[in-house]
DNA sequence: CATGCGTGGCA
DNA sequence: TTGCCAAGCAT
């Protein structure tokens, strides 16, 4: 590794501990070394900032204090807890991987590296936090806080959205990480990209580091990491119907994969021409229900890292012959053969629509529709 | 390897 | 307002 090469690597780690013993911040996981904890946490900060976790973890912890208790939750239970946090496959993951870990290994979290890769939602990054940090392990935990704080140290130019840079900064970490102090060193590294070497305007006259920073005195630490340009979202146009009748509300499950997979919804769909035909077309056909609009409600937009939602969204009354019972469909479902799983739905009252997770988008919807 | 996958905060 | 950013992973 020619970067270590007079790299005053013993300074660099007490310089590095000694800061993070002194300013780590009081955070909920911090408070022991529970393996499932510390899996929970870091699944939970996957691109996701510390202010926004901190609420969702403790919440997470009160419903789910065992890796048992959440191998054995509903599903919609463990989604209704990461309802709003985004990224919800990762909730899913997760359960699917804390079932294995209850089966496969009798409820303890694996801490060979091998094993613990296997489970799903745990890739490079997740597994070498959980190793240093739960269990003391050499591992490497290389997540974009220690791309960055490590690029402007050793002026390293590489794209660091590549794969390939990640490895890069593995072996770079392998020569650098104190065997006995591994996870004050993983940690402290994100905390100081965390606190100082932030994106913007990094803080370098607060940096334990500063002397061993090449970016520094080459003044391009601003100019580090070196990351290509996201592409813009496409704009999608949406139109969603809060279908009524007798005080009922019809929503549905999305479908498994994709897109805020599982999570709930108003039926909806892309319009071309007619927002307001093309919905009562839709459910017509898909539901066999006859409605009339009952009122419009503000469009909402959404925008996604990928794409966005401009949503017009009508409140639509059920007319004609409607036999309804409570927790029933309304129309006879063995007469719909083309009609998926995923858009089979069903009614609730609006009491009970807090029971299901929805994305903020559909939580702007449901908002309109109980405000009204 | 490139793309899909959420959301909220910030300048 | 717009773009960027945050403790990444699955496919």
């Amino acid at each position: 590794m020619k970067e270590l090469k007079d790299f005053p690597i013993s300074q660099f780690q007490d310089a590095l501990l000694s800061w993070f013993e002194r300013n780590m911040r009081d955070l909920p996981w911090r408070k022991d070394r529970d393996p499932y904890k510390i899996w929970v946490s870091e699944i939970m900060l996957q691109q996701t900032q510390v202010d926004t976790v901190i609420p969702y973890f403790n919440r997470f912890m009160e419903r789910f204090p065992s890796l048992e208790a959440l191998a054995e939750a509903p599903e919609d239970d463990v989604l209704k807890h990461w309802e709003g946090l985004g990224y919800y496959s990762r909730a899913r993951n997760l359960q699917t991987a804390v079932k294995e870990v209850q089966e496969q290994y009798g409820g303890k979290v694996p801490d060979e590296p091998n094993e613990i890769a296997k489970l799903k939602g745990v890739g490079p990054y997740t597994a070498g936090a959980i190793l240093s940090i739960a269990y003391g392990k050499p591992e490497p935990a290389v997540d974009g806080n220690v791309m960055r704080v490590f690029s402007r140290i050793f002026a390293i130019q590489e794209d660091i959205q590549k794969p390939k840079t990640r490895k890069l900064f593995e072996e770079l970490i392998r020569g650098l990480i104190p065997e006995n102090s591994t996870s004050y060193f993983n940690q402290g590294i994100m905390e100081l990209g965390a606190l100082i070497c932030r994106p913007k305007s990094p803080q370098c006259m607060f940096c334990p580091v500063i002397e061993m920073c090449q970016g520094r005195s080459l003044g391009i630490e601003q100019e580090l990491p070196v990351k290509q340009k996201k592409k813009k979202p496409k704009l999608k146009k949406m139109v969603a119907g809060v279908v009524l009748a007798n005080n009922m509300v019809f929503i549905r499950q999305r479908p498994e994969t994709g897109l805020l997979a599982k999570l709930y919804e108003f039926p909806n769909l892309e319009w071309e021409a007619d927002a307001e035909l093309e919905i009562s077309k839709y459910l017509y056909q898909t539901y066999d229900f006859q409605t009339e609009t009952s009122a419009r409600y503000e469009h909402v937009q959404h925008t996604f890292s990928h794409l966005i939602w401009d949503i017009t969204v009508l409140e639509l009354n059920l007319v004609g012959e409607v036999e309804l019972v409570e927790g029933q469909l309304p129309v006879r479902l063995e007469r719909q053969p083309f009609l998926t799983n995923a858009e089979a739905g069903f009614w609730v009252t609006l009491e009970e629509l807090d029971r299901y997770a929805f994305p903020v988008s559909h939580q702007k919807i449901k908002k309109q529709l109980l405000e009204k």
